[in-house]
DNA sequence: CTACTTTTGTGACGCTTTTCACAAGCCCGC
DNA sequence: GCGGGCTTGTGAAAAGCGTCACAAAAGTAG
């Protein structure tokens, strides 16, 4: 029942996370599977077979109950527990996620920051001090890390990857714009902001050739 | 020949004129479908398929010229010419985005900047000057802005995409957490951050129950 | 010029994901 | 407690993508 998901429906999961969080207590407490495709730009027989992945837990005839659903959802994602964060990389990427209120929100709790440049190194962000690289082992290990987000230049990351994954992380958000090679038990989710430009770019040119 | 691109192709593309800058003069000027699928995680008939959907520029026996197939692929993927780029909402994530150097190395020049709060409009980064959201529609026309960056809040998203469609605008790249409502026309691509964590989650998540 | 090696371009195949359609189930009113 | 109106859950069909295998070029050596 809940064995190979694909990528596209955990988007979409999250999505319907959100969407239930507006609707919070609206219409009686329940949303229907129409409902929730109609914010989120899809539709009711996909809403249904991804949830259909984990389980049943809507009423036939009546839809979900919003809170059933968010709490199951959430349950799904990972977001019933903290997850324990490092970032890698104190620059503007690092400094603009670290200030990311959404991340607390949601239970992920940076609890490290490490940077290769000397001069950053000792500095202070919120009650964190900036530490060297030399130190991401150790800092993993202690603090109980299972989260990195990679925010260094390319050169950089794959090296710095490495040594997470040694120290026992368990997964990887990489801004760095490389391919990560990692053992496939660790997770790595790439943000690509160029690539984002481009695909942009390659829509629109394509577009209007028509 | 061209009609109907996968998302996850133009997404390679990406990727190949990447690594194709890595090995610019490398190997007497030519690389192989096998040679590019090695650096990108995928096969080289994958490679093949990929650019055969643009026409067919290697030579058999041969391979691919690389300062031929970088040039193609910048022209497949628009980056033969500029790009003008205004910047919405002046916080973290765009101060991050206005200073990442390899938008402007790829041809996207940020010529304008809104931001709705009053403390902001008038403060200068670097030779631009941050403006009020009122002055949007304006700034599109005036300075023939194509591609909009949208890092503002999830509330004024809808409304600021809205208009800057309205005002000729003709793709947004979007960092709110939330479906824009824009014409079909207008290419979409969002970046959404708690999104990718919650992958991870999941995905960390699901393979520990195995 | 021919035989041989290499690597492309592409139709056919197979898997994954989405869409469709409908029986099964649930609530409500009477 | 029975019938009618909704909405779910899910097999089956369709579409979309990736993989495979191989014929068609191009270059090279003899």
């Amino acid at each position: 029942m809940t064995r190979k998901i694909p990528e596209s429906t955990v988007r979409r999961l999250s999505h319907y996370l959100r969407s239930l969080e507006g609707f919070a207590g609206e219409s009686g407490g329940t949303v229907s599977s129409e409902e929730l495709a109609a914010r989120g730009q899809t539709t009711a027989a996909q809403v249904r077979k991804d949830l259909s992945h984990f389980g049943s837990f809507g009423k036939r005839g009546l839809g979900y109950r919003v809170d059933e659903l968010r709490a199951r959802l959430r349950q799904i994602l990972g977001l019933d527990r903290g997850w324990r964060v490092a970032l890698v990389g104190a620059g503007r990427i690092g400094l603009a996620l670290f200030e990311y209120p959404a991340f607390e929100t949601r239970g992920y709790e940076c609890v490290a920051i490490v940077d290769a440049d000397p001069q950053k190194i000792g500095q202070k962000w919120g009650r964190l001090t900036i530490r060297g690289p030399d130190e991401l082992e150790g800092l993993i290990r202690d603090l109980e890390v299972e989260l990195v987000i990679l925010a260094v230049p390319a050169e950089a990351a794959q090296e710095m990857a490495g040594r997470a994954v040694e120290a026992g992380v368990k997964g990887i958000l990489n801004f760095a714009p490389i391919r990560l090679n990692v053992p496939p038990r660790v997770p790595v989710e790439d943000v690509n902001l160029v690539m984002e430009l481009e695909a942009l770019s390659f829509a629109i040119t394509q577009g209007a050739r028509d």
